[in-house]
DNA sequence: GAATTCATGTAACTTGTTACATGATTTA
DNA sequence: TAAATCATGTAACAAGTTACATGAATTC
C-alpha cells in the first residue's frame, strides 16, 4: 500500500499531526497523489501499530490536542527498502470520468458535448494555474525542509505534472475544432 | 459509481459476456479507464438485480456455458442521463506510484533513481506503442459496430492517450538530463 | 505434454468515498 | 452571526486487488 510509503515519507522530512499531513497531500503532491483525511487517519493508526510510526499528544491551553506522528527507526528502514524497489508492475489506473463519457459522445448531441468540454476546460486551466502556484510552495518549503537535492526531485514530479495539463489543453483545443468542424453542415457532404 | 456506466455504454453497441466485456476494456478503453474481470462480474450481478441488464445463458455443445448480458430499457434511460449529466467533481484520481518514489528522490542514490527511470521509459515507450495500435482497432469495430460519430469519439479519446504518453516521454528525456547534469561534479562547483 | 484461451465465478482483503459527530477559534 | 479553519476521529459502504477454484478446447 503506497498510501503508507508516501506518509513515511512525508514524516521523514518533520513530525506532523494527520491533519497537517493532509495538507500536504493537497498542498505538495496533490499532481500525483491524493488521499483523504480519514483515509490518512486510519492509516496512521494501522502503520502506529505496526510500529512504523509513532504518536505523542500534545495538550494545549483552548484549542482542541493535537496528535503529533513522527517515523521510527523501522519506519525509515521500511521506506528505504521500498524507495530502492522499482515496482514489479507499474500502477498506472488512471480511471477518468470525462473520458469515458466523450467515448460515448456519440449517443448524445454535440452540443452536449461541447458544453461538457468547454466546462472541462475550464476546470483543467484552474488546476494548471494551481500547479504552477506549487513552484512557490516548493522554493519556501526548501528552505525550511530538505536540501538542494529534495528540491529537484520536488520540481520534476510538478514538471510532469504542468506538462501533462498543457497537454491536455492543446488537446482540448484541436477536439472541439475537429467536433465542430463535424457539426458544420459544409463540410459534412460536400458539393 | 461510472464502471456501471462504462459497462452500460459498451453493452448498448451490442450484448456480451462478462468475459468479452474485459477483453473490451483491454483493448478499447484501457487509456482512460481500467478494470477487473472480477469487479466486472461483481458489478454485472448488481445490476441485474437493479434491472439495468438482462443475462441470457447460452449451452454450447462441449464449451462452457456463457452467459450473455444485454441492455434494458431502463439501462439504456440510465445511461443516457448519466452522460448529460456533467459531473459536479471531475475525478481525477491519478495516483502514480513511480512519481511517489521520484519525489523522494533525495533520499535514493542518484544511480537508482537513473535505473528507475530508465525502466520506466521503457515501460512508457511500450504503452505508447499500444496505444498507437489502438487506432487499428477502432476502425476495425467502427465497421462492425457504431456509426462515424463514434469513431471521432473514440479516436479523441485515443489522441488523448497518446499525446499524454508522448508528453511523458518528453519530460523523461529533460528529467533524466536534469539529473545527471546535477550529478556532474564540474557543474556542482564551477571554477 | 504444457501453456494459453475461453468462461464462469467466490472469498478475503485493502483502498477510496461520503456522511456523521464534536467543538473551539478566527475571519468575513 | 455565519462561515471557515483547526483538530480529532468513526461508520458504512463502494470500488479495487489478489488468490483461489473449475474445466474444456486449442495452440505451441
Amino acid at each position: 500500500m503506497s498510501l503508507s510509503y508516501a506518509i513515511l515519507g512525508l514524516l521523514s522530512y518533520r513530525p506532523m499531526t494527520g491533519y497537517s499531513l493532509k495538507e500536504v497531500f493537497d498542498n505538495s503532491i496533490s499532481h500525483f497523489w491524493h488521499a483523504h483525511l480519514s483515509q490518512i487517519y486510519r492509516e496512521l493508526s494501522r502503520m502506529e501499530e505496526n510500529g512504523l510510526v509513532a504518536s505523542e499528544v500534545q495538550q494545549r491551553e483552548g484549542r482542541p490536542d493535537r496528535k503529533v506522528y513522527q517515523i521510527t527507526s523501522r519506519g525509515e528502514e521500511n521506506l528505504q527498502s521500498w524507495l530502492v524497489s522499482f515496482p514489479q508492475k507499474l500502477v498506472m489506473s488512471y480511471n477518468d470520468e470525462f473520458l469515458l463519457r466523450l467515448y460515448f459522445g456519440g449517443r448524445i448531441g454535440r452540443d452536449e458535448i461541447l458544453f461538457q468540454m468547454t466546462k472541462y476546460r475550464k476546470e483543467t486551466e484552474s488546476r494548471l494555474n494551481h500547479f504552477q502556484s506549487l513552484y512557490r510552495v516548493i522554493e519556501d518549503f526548501s528552505k525550511k525542509a530538505g536540501g538542494p537535492e529534495d528540491r529537484l526531485y520536488w520540481e520534476l514530479t510538478l514538471d510532469l505534472g504542468v506538462q501533462l495539463l498543457r497537454a491536455n489543453l492543446e488537446w482540448i483545443e484541436r477536439a472541439l475544432e475537429k467536433i465542430k468542424s463535424g457539426d458544420d453542415p459544409l463540410k459534412k457532404s460536400p458539393g
